[in-house]
DNA sequence: CCGCACTAGTTGCACACTCAATATAACCCC
DNA sequence: GGGGTTATATTGAGTGTGCAACTAGTGCGG
């Protein structure tokens, strides 16, 4: 029983640190990329999309496959690619293979933007995790 | 340069993993507590006020000293205070000594409730953090 | 060929969160 | 001791998120 405790309090500390660690992270992305008017969570479907451009020379992504990356709802992502192509950072078009799915590509504006926040992303990951 | 950017990497991945591990762990929390009426956030709450009674004799916890402790708004936490103590779990009085604070003290109700849910809450990091 | 189950994505709704503003109380220094 | 500053907690407004319901499209089996 001992051992049970005190492998449950090792439990509890370890969650706590991913708590604290997650927080800290989030909030100091969001400050650095806030003021381009992007959220933490924007910046990791732009990045996805880069990511998915260089990996396979195709310019478009489906949703579907952005949502098996990034940890949302179906509605919530729904709603945010709503906002970047609301914000010109992306477009949206039916896939012809398969008309139930949308195809999402970057923009040139979404592009730029990305790598323009990119070193900002990466720097506040570096200030937190490193510390 | 290449030292820098497979840091870089090693950074993003690790992040991704700070992201993916605190995804699944608060839904797996949220889905065991959530038939009791109650979120990971609120559990934490319960769970700081009871460790803070067992710590200190004292019955009652100053919101402030809940605060540093979670990972919370300050407002936010007044809301879920609020909640908490609307459903009868605890109460409010003022704080004589400093008449700005306010303590806050677990009800019967509400230390029963956590004793019930927390090896839930256990049980969900064990599945999780152990996988 | 039609129906039926399944998949992809969007929308309605409720709710919790953050930020900024506010109210009240305490501290402090002249 | 009174006026400015700081601390504590609450409230208002705006936004993002998840769940559930919904629409549209696919594919399989009779």
């Amino acid at each position: 029983m001992a051992v049970n405790t005190t492998s449950e309090a090792r439990l509890e500390d370890r969650w706590r640190d991913i708590l604290s660690v997650h927080a800290r992270t989030m909030c100091e992305i969001d400050r650095a990329l806030h003021p381009h008017g992007l959220g933490a969570s924007d910046f990791e479907v732009l990045d996805i999309l880069v990511s998915s451009e260089l990996a396979h020379e195709g310019e478009h992504c489906r949703v579907q496959n952005i949502a098996d990356r990034v940890h949302l709802s179906q509605s919530a992502l729904s709603r945010l690619i709503g906002r970047l192509e609301k914000d010109g950072l992306v477009e949206r078009s039916v896939c012809l293979e398969d008309r139930r799915g949308v195809w999402v590509a970057l923009t040139r504006k979404g592009r730029d933007l990305h790598t323009e926040v990119r070193p900002l992303q990466r720097a506040a990951l570096a200030r937190v995790l490193n510390a």
